[in-house]
DNA sequence: ACTATTTAGTCAGAATATCTGACTTTCTGA
DNA sequence: TCAGAAAGTCAGATATTCTGACTAAATAGT
């Protein structure tokens, strides 16, 4: 046991650091998705989740951002938007400042997902803070968001 | 220019594990597949990267292996895994102890792209290593590498 | 050895997700 | 005030992924 255990760790030393970036980020999304789904909004799709994520949840998003933060087209993004409005997550209300505009909401319906979505997130998070200890999740977090803040660095200055 | 740095940094604070993983994970994969289109590799898709990045380099892959760590089903990685066969990337050879399978291999070409994938990771990971400091490099590798090794023990033990 | 069951992979067809190009409406700057 | 630029839509094409039904080979239980 000690032994394979050993032995698993060793094949980690020559990865790099978008392997061991995505296995976590895939086990959180998943187990995300699969407690959302077993928790009645089972309506959504893997795909919709990139709304939940980078939709601002006080004030709406409009479709052309969500389209820049989520890498895709905004007809893309559109589509994904319209399921979600025809299911009731979503709605929009006209932007008062830009006639051609609207800002996408989230309905209580939406606002009641993320909010288990995140409920979901923490209790993960947890997790792995019990079984790799508090202070190095710590460490983990603050490095993470440290690197975060460079890298929306890069991409805010248009 | 210090004020709005503090000002992005408060807006982090909240920030749960999956939006901290995910920015990074996905600034690694965008980054990497662009230099592969622009390096001639111009005939695989976004989609194509997670056969790359779950294949065995030296022994190959079985195609039900390749999905089961994709969360796809087989019939699906089959499709990415017969594009990639067309295009010269892939080639199966059979597997001598079980006549049903086949063994997934890259060819030289496809050694070749998850090669200079390998080197635009590296890269990233130096380019971020500048910014952040080496130390905090490492210490968030370290700490990665053994959340994942607690991850997969999740995973294989079936 | 014989059958059951499981496993690896394929074929066919449907649903979902994403893209490109062309367009309308509204806003913004010189 | 007019020429872009930006927000969003429509239409059509392509890509991705799924489900169901199938074949052939391996394996387990008897």
């Amino acid at each position: 046991m000690v032994h394979s255990k050993e032995k698993r760790w060793k094949q980690q030393e020559g990865r790099l650091i978008g392997a061991l970036l995505r296995v976590p980020y895939y086990t959180v999304t998943y187990q995300v998705y699969e407690t959302l789904i077993a928790s009645g909004f089972d309506d959504i799709t893997h795909a919709h989740l990139i709304v939940f994520q980078n939709i601002n949840e006080k004030h709406g998003s409009r479709l052309t951002e969500l389209a820049r933060k989520s890498n895709m087209t905004k007809q893309s993004m559109g589509y994904l938007v319209n399921n979600l409005k025809e299911n009731g997550y979503l709605e929009d209300i006209p932007d008062p400042h830009d006639g051609r505009a609207r800002r996408l909401c989230l309905t209580e319906r939406g606002a009641a997902l993320v909010q288990l979505a995140i409920e979901t997130v923490r209790a993960i998070e947890n997790d792995w803070k019990e079984r790799i200890g508090s202070d190095q999740m710590d460490t983990l977090k603050q490095i993470l968001k440290e690197l975060v803040v460079l890298l929306e660095e890069d991409t805010q200055e248009t």
